[in-house]
DNA sequence: ACGCGCTTGTGAAAGCGCGCACAAAGTGGG
DNA sequence: CCCACTTTGTGCGCGCTTTCACAAGCGCGT
């Protein structure tokens, strides 16, 4: 729709690294923890659980950061992806739908530690609404819209059932939220311009369902398919 | 590799493809609660929220299970998808760490409704072991061999800390359990044979603040790179 | 019986991502 | 100053994935 050949700047990360920049931060981070002062694409990689090359590759997007015949700076590198991730600033996270999920996802305390702070939490049910989680008072879903301008919140998380999840969704979306983190198993449905990612434990548990029978299939049939027989 | 002309249906599906069987799979069964019998792909593609032509290439790999001019028949389709996903014959999965994510899954129903039963609940803490959670018993991490045995658990859960996961996940392997669900924020080191997916919902919420960060961007430099600005 | 409209199944092309392999660039020792 | 060694950055080919486009197939109405 917009142009593209007029568009010389080459800004485009491609997504399958930006997938793989918070795996390469956190490992940098456990290398800057030990004391570490520089590292080489191979060692990281390894750290990582990716080829050396991929990773050479993904960090030549964001530029030139490494020296030849020495690696890379670590305490740079962390900077360096921090910034392209966006994690020099602190982005507002407002959860809606406090259950089992939402209430994990609150006591969690990994978020805060990379620049998400929660902001709100969001419940349509009057006996969860007023109740303290994660030392957050729990407001109520019409508060939303409120809540998300008051308080600057630039991520919607939604753990409510299924059947909430578009209704919150669409409330999000004109509050002028537009990135959307979904735990509910249904398709969001969003207008452009935002970005919604979709986490499904259950989808996760039928594609190892799908390799567990194909390896037993094979076993029986086919037996030097994989390499298993451990012990 | 092996014959081609004895195997009537090609017996390798592409990755992309089983990730979204279990999308289908959903949005079929909602097709059947509301008791409709037949569908086309370009409807089944909207509901799963992918290309219709991508669908139909994708049910081709199991295939051909549509009718020209009409359609695909719900029931069977679902009855295929299920099959192919090993979604037929019921799995007992274990889950490591009761805290607030392991009992968040524990008390999650939307496991037992697509084959997965839960068999166990383990953990380290003293103050935990012996707590019931959705009516069962969690039991002593030390017991993991006998109870992968006994209950004849094939695919475990980790939701224990980072530094615990690397532990876990070998004891799981040696008690002969080849597929793994890991939650916990690291890469996990397992032999060939070993299938392990990895839920991080940490790193979903740097590439949602990447992008968001990227809109933000462009609206201040660039202008109409997105076709943002809802209401 | 036949033709019309609808939908599937699939070639073909384009795009994207991965990993090999190597030249370029830097380091350190002599 | 030079040479041997290390490690980065990337050109290139390959295979997987997506999308287009359309012939083949099916049902229905006449
Ligand atoms: N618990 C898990 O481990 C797990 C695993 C996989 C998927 N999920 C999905 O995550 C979602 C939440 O799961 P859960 O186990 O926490 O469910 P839950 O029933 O424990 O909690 C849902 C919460 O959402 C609230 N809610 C309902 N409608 C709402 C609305 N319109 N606005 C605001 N709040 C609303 C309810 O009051 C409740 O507190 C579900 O969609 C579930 O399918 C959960
Ligand atoms: N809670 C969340 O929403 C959330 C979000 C993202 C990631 N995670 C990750 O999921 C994991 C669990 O998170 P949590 O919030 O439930 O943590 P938690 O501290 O509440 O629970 C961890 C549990 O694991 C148990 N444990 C520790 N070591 C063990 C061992 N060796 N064997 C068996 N059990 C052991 C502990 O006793 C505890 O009950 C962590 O790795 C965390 O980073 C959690």
């Amino acid at each position: 729709m917009t142009s593209r050949p007029p568009r010389p700047r080459d800004r485009g990360i491609p997504e399958a690294t930006v997938a793989r920049l918070p795996v390469y931060l956190r490992a940098l981070q456990a290398l800057q923890d030990r004391g570490i002062l520089t590292v080489s694409s191979e060692a990281l990689a390894t750290a990582a659980g990716v080829n050396s090359a991929k990773l050479r590759k993904d960090l030549s997007h964001l530029g030139s950061y490494g020296t030849r015949g020495v690696g890379y700076e670590v305490e740079y590198l962390v900077y360096q992806i921090s910034r392209e991730l966006g994690l020099t600033q602190d982005w507002a996270v407002a959860i809606v739908g406090i259950g089992n999920l939402g209430r994990a996802l609150a006591n969690y305390g990994g978020f805060g530690s990379r620049g998400f702070r929660i902001a709100a939490l969001l419940d349509a049910d009057p006996g969860v609404v007023g109740q303290s989680v994660a030392s957050i008072q729990v407001r109520h879903i019409d508060s939303l819209e409120e809540v998300v301008r008051s308080r600057g919140v630039s991520i919607g998380v939604i753990a409510t059932p299924a059947a909430s999840a578009q209704g919150v969704a669409s409330r999000f979306v004109e509050a002028g939220v537009t990135s959307i983190l979904n735990f509910a198993p249904v398709v969001l449905n969003v207008p452009d311009g935002v970005d919604v990612r979709k986490v499904d434990l259950s989808i996760e548990l039928q594609i190892l369902a799908f390799h567990a029978q194909r390896r037993a299939d094979g076993d029986g049939r086919d037996a030097r398919a994989a390499g298993l027989e451990l012990t």
